[in-house]
RNA sequence: UGGGUCGUAGCUUAAUUGGUAAAGCACCGGAUUGUGGCUCCGGCAUAUGCAGGUUCAAGUCCUGUCGAUCCUCCCA
């Protein structure tokens, strides 16, 4: 029996990987537009990280994490996210001690144990900013102006952002009590799903589908209308500095993010054209997560990006990924002593900087013309015996077939 | 976490109420031995996801399992 990658992963090959490394591209460039410096860390962490950062009491840190324990006996545990991360790193390098804010980016695999489905995988990647070390909206700002401008950019257009406020310590708790003492009454009526929720978070209940939970949902308090002061003023805030930039967006009051750390801000950028994972991009503030993971109060913001979802929204909508690029040049050679001479020119060429190929299956010369064709190449030169005593080269245009003399040595300059 | 649909050569598909598993693309070779693409000819296939069951006979029916996918859930 063959091997078979582990459920929930993919291989990324030739056909896709240069639709990878056009948006890895173009993600390190808008990223340096906007000042966000890349940061890595590694691929796994001590489990009481994602405990303490994601929290333990969400569906993440329960049932999806790969933890392991190592030969040394360490809970380790494969990062299902990249914020935790890249705040641990921060504290433990002391970059709180710098001038703030401190603005990331990156760009990681992340595991979950999740039942794969499309947009859904077990290991998938993302692209991620952080703003640590500011309070302002104008940081929100910023980091939704990235996404949004980031989106544009790859083609997107069938995408809405919603956003909203899930409120700070302060108003949570309250609003939270003010909500159950709400849905009290109900509760009998409620469907199984939102039964489990009404202890665990009681706020995604305003987000169920069925028809009698809505009904009963209707007239219910929302966060929105119950924040602080504080809360309230930063939402009308990060409004207006939308409305500055003429950044559309829908006001969703059933956002609610799933991770424990977020405050305040939490938004998500949403489709419908690429089946039931429509969050192509999703995040918001923490402004306790930084202590929380052991460094000085100080608050951040973020976005994580999903680049599976971003590859299939831009494939549904048929966007152009640049292509790869075949040989400028393809050499073909007939006879022992055209061969050395070939496998010399090649590697001239290729220090030179040019894309230059040969065949390395040892193929007649007609094979060697269909392979060169078949790669694409935009020039081909046949070297013989003549050519290699002669030192003069018949270059032929794949694409019209017209052949020019060229001297070896203009080689270079004339591809 | 529940529920539905689907698995046939590398790819896309075919196979009458259960009755010889077929074709196109791709690949290789030839027509054209120092010239690719187009055309024609020929060749090539470890294929019914896996394990059982029913039957004279299973790609087809049944059970289990694995995988993909959709909804739910969750989130990127």
């Amino acid at each position: 029996m063959a091997i078979k990658a582990p459920k929930g992963t993919k291989d990324v090959l030739p056909s896709e990987s240069y639709k990878w490394q056009y948006i890895e591209s173009k993600w390190a460039e808008i990223c340096a537009e906007y000042g966000f410096k890349e940061m890595r860390s590694p691929t796994f962490e001590a489990t009481e990280l994602f405990n303490r950062g994601v929290g333990d009491t969400t569906d993440i840190v329960q049932k999806e994490m790969y933890t392991f324990n190592d030969l040394g006996g360490r809970s380790i545990t494969l990062k299902p996210e990249g914020t935790s991360p890249a705040v641990r790193a921060f504290i433990e390098n002391n970059q709180y001690a710098e001038t703030q804010p401190t603005k990331y980016y990156y760009n990681t695999s992340c595991f979950r144990y999740e039942k794969p489905q499309a947009g859904r995988l077990r290991e998938f990647h993302q692209f991620g900013i952080e703003n640590f070390g500011t309070s302002s909206m104008l940081a929100d700002a910023e980091v939704i102006a990235l996404g949004n401008d980031f989106l544009n950019r790859m083609g997107i257009e069938d995408i809405e952002l919603h956003i909203s406020s899930v409120g700070c310590r302060k108003c949570r708790p309250v609003y939270r009590q003010t909500l159950q003492d709400f849905l009290r009454p109900h509760y009998d009526c409620l469907c199984e799903t939102c039964k489990s929720r009404f202890e665990k978070n009681p706020m995604r209940i305003l987000d169920c589908k069925s028809k009698e939970d809505r009904e009963l949902c209707k007239g219910a308090p929302m966060m929105l209308d119950h924040l602080c002061d504080e809360c309230r003023d930063d939402f009308e805030t990060l409004k207006k500095h939308l409305d500055a930039m003429g950044i559309k967006y829908i006001v969703d009051p059933t956002i609610v993010r799933g991770l424990d750390y977020y405050t305040k801000t939490a938004f998500e950028f949403i489709t419908t054209k690429i089946g039931a994972q429509g969050t192509v991009c999703g995040g918001g503030r923490y402004d306790h997560l930084i202590e929380e993971i052991g460094g000085p109060d100080m608050p951040g913001v973020g976005f994580g990006l999903g680049k599976e979802r971003l590859l299939l929204l831009m494939e549904a909508s048929g966007q152009d990924f640049g292509g790869t690029k075949g040989p400028q040049l393809f050499i073909s050679w007939i006879g022992d002593n055209a061969r050395e001479y070939s496998v010399k020119l090649l590697y001239d060429l290729r220090r030179a900087g040019i894309r230059a190929e040969m065949d390395t299956k040892e193929r007649n010369l007609k094979g060697q013309m269909k392979y060169a064709n078949k790669l694409g190449a935009a020039y081909t030169v046949v070297i013989g015996d003549d050519e290699v005593s002669s030192g003069e080269l018949t270059l032929k245009n794949m694409e019209n077939s017209e052949q020019t003399k060229v001297r070896r040595e203009d080689l270079i300059d004339v591809i």
